[in-house]
DNA sequence: TAGTGCGGGCGCC
DNA sequence: GGCGCCCGCACTA
């Protein structure tokens, strides 16, 4: 996570000290490190009680994201920004898709979007959906802390996510944007079967609904084909998933979004049966969404094999060029993952945004 | 419509 | 006082 033009001569001899100035912190503290001979490269799943000296150049940084689903939270000082984690949205049916995969969806930041999102459905199976709340630190919500100070920015993490990753910020969007194609779609082709019968019925055609413009452009409703392509399932149609003790849905009823299921919960993470919360490596979304299920369910990035540390990170763009092959380690905490997982990662951050574009 | 940041206010310890 | 949390507001994309 270090960088800069250091030669290894001066990194030994630094080490002691930079290790002083970039640990012997708090976010709280009165003064902070003034002199940084490093900064870190930003780090997109943050966990743990890290802390990170980004430069106040550092896009990502400068806009405090995370890959963590994190919420504003009111400190009443306005000079650091603290940020709760809002924990991960899950199946309540705990189901799983063909290959294995558990439903890892991202809990919207905004209190009513949220209200919203617990009523709608799995995007597998249709089941209800559960907010598995964050309780990494101490029972309460893991905090992420910013704080901009001269040519720094000071981040610090206090608590361990108790919870698998959700989905990233992208990949939440793609996911609603395909959600809402296919709403459009299946709308549409409910008109135009209506359509279709009255004509039968009366051998006129209703000109007061005028047939869709998407109906003459299939490719409005469908994803890029680049996206598609990287998708071995038709996003037409839902995957097959294997909820516990409930079949899966047909997805007509639920298309738009809304179920039968309100009784949304939230729900302990250590008391979630089932699943191991930390199962990074099977989640079709916690695990950098490296899946190759339909994207109304999953996230887009393709990648066969993604590390814990490897979501798709748009944001890590950006920022400043960053190397490719071969990344040199910059883990100082070294918390899952290390380099080469980085290298993973910036090639799906590549596919990432080469996929998700097109779609804005 | 949703994400983000800010700030008031409340309750708990 | 520190902390967590809720709420509303403004701004932005």
């Amino acid at each position: 996570m270090l960088k800069g033009a250091d030669d290894s001569v001066m990194e030994q001899e630094d080490s002691a000290s930079r290790h002083g100035e970039m640990t012997s912190w708090d976010i709280n503290d009165i003064k902070l490190p003034q002199h940084v001979s490093q900064t870190d490269w930003f780090q997109e799943w943050p966990d743990s009680y890290v802390k990170h000296i980004y430069s106040s150049e550092d896009k990502n940084a400068q806009r405090h994201h995370s890959s963590w689903a994190m919420r504003n939270t009111n400190n009443h000082n306005s000079r650091i920004l603290k940020k709760s984690c809002l924990g991960v949205v899950v199946c309540g049916n705990n189901c799983s898709t063909l290959d294995g995969r558990k439903i890892y969806l991202r809990p919207a930041i905004c209190d009513k979007a949220r209200q919203k999102q617990q009523r709608k459905c799995c995007p597998n199976c249709n089941g209800p959906l559960r907010l598995l709340s964050c309780r990494g630190h101490g029972g309460y919500p893991v905090t992420n802390f910013w704080r901009h100070e001269g040519q720094f920015i000071f981040f610090q993490c206090k608590g361990a996510h108790d919870h698998p990753r959700p989905e990233t910020k992208l990949e939440a969007e793609a996911r609603r944007s395909i959600q809402k194609a296919k709403t459009a779609f299946s709308s549409s082709s409910l008109r135009l079967k209506r359509i279709q019968e009255i004509e039968s019925l009366t051998g006129a055609v209703p000109t007061q609904e005028p047939l869709p413009l998407l109906l003459s452009n299939p490719d409005a409703h469908m994803p890029p084909a680049n996206f598609r392509g990287h998708l071995s399932k038709s996003s037409q149609e839902p995957t097959l998933s294997s909820c516990s003790g409930q079949p899966p849905f047909p997805r007509g009823a639920g298309e738009d979004g809304q179920c039968t299921h309100l009784s949304t919960q939230h729900v302990l993470p250590m008391a979630e049966g089932g699943h191991d919360p930390f199962r990074y490596d099977v989640g079709p979304l916690g695990d950098g969404s490296c899946g190759t299920e339909s994207p109304l369910a999953y996230g887009p990035c393709v990648l066969p094999s993604a590390a814990p540390q490897a979501g798709p990170c748009p944001m890590a763009r950006g920022a400043r060029p960053q190397p490719q092959l071969p990344l040199p380690p910059r883990g100082r905490e070294g918390h899952r993952g290390g380099g080469g997982h980085q290298v993973r990662l910036n090639y799906c951050n590549n596919d990432m945004v080469f996929n998700l574009y097109p779609l804005r």
